[in-house]
DNA sequence: ATGTTATTTCGGTGTTTACCGAATCAACAA
DNA sequence: TTGTTGATTCGGTAAACACCGAAATAACAT
């Protein structure tokens, strides 16, 4: 669960997210969006799919990897009642 | 603006967070809470503090840390807008 | 001046991270 | 089987990070 935290951390992976909640990509698509070598790329797809923000479905030789956003909802849910933001805190 | 993407990725800091939002606190009490050394704590501060999320007032000898809600409010609404989470999406 | 207390900065260590080129793997076609 | 393509894992490097003990700073009291 803190693995998300992890995951938001790093600008070219919230940039992969946002991609991916267009459309879901294959693991070359997205690559093409950033300046990064292949293997940097899959390692921040692994980055995300450990913290299963991510999921992959591969189909022949390619992999398709489309956004989890229940996992990520919750995540930034989580953080907002963390802090008490965005509802009114009654108990005072 | 990614120093505070940086900053929340810590347990540690998000934990001094949390603990700033019951009240302000000087730097030792904060630390009193931590199994850390006082530079180790003092570090945390800083990262902080780079971030805009905490602010310090010196008064005598002691430091005083209250948290700057503002920034924690928009950052987190920037991550829910970026995702489009939370609300309607009417333009699809 | 000397000491005390709260906190920071300094110097350094071990671990994690982001990145790359080269090698590898898996699916498919000729 | 040989090659091609999409993607990964491997091995290694350089930078960033969390952490610590020791030293420094700053305010205050004796």
């Amino acid at each position: 669960m803190s693995d998300v935290y992890r995951a938001l951390s790093d600008p070219t992976r919230r940039r992969i997210l946002e991609l991916l909640r267009e459309r879901p990509m294959t693991a070359g698509e997205l690559a093409a969006h950033f300046p990064h070598a292949k293997p940097t790329m899959s390692g921040h797809f692994n980055t995300l799919k450990a913290a299963d923000l991510i999921v992959g479905e591969k189909s022949g030789t390619t992999i398709t990897y489309r956004l989890n956003l229940s996992v990520l909802e919750e995540a930034l849910m989580g953080l907002m009642n963390r802090f008490r933001i965005g509802r009114d805190d009654h108990d005072r």
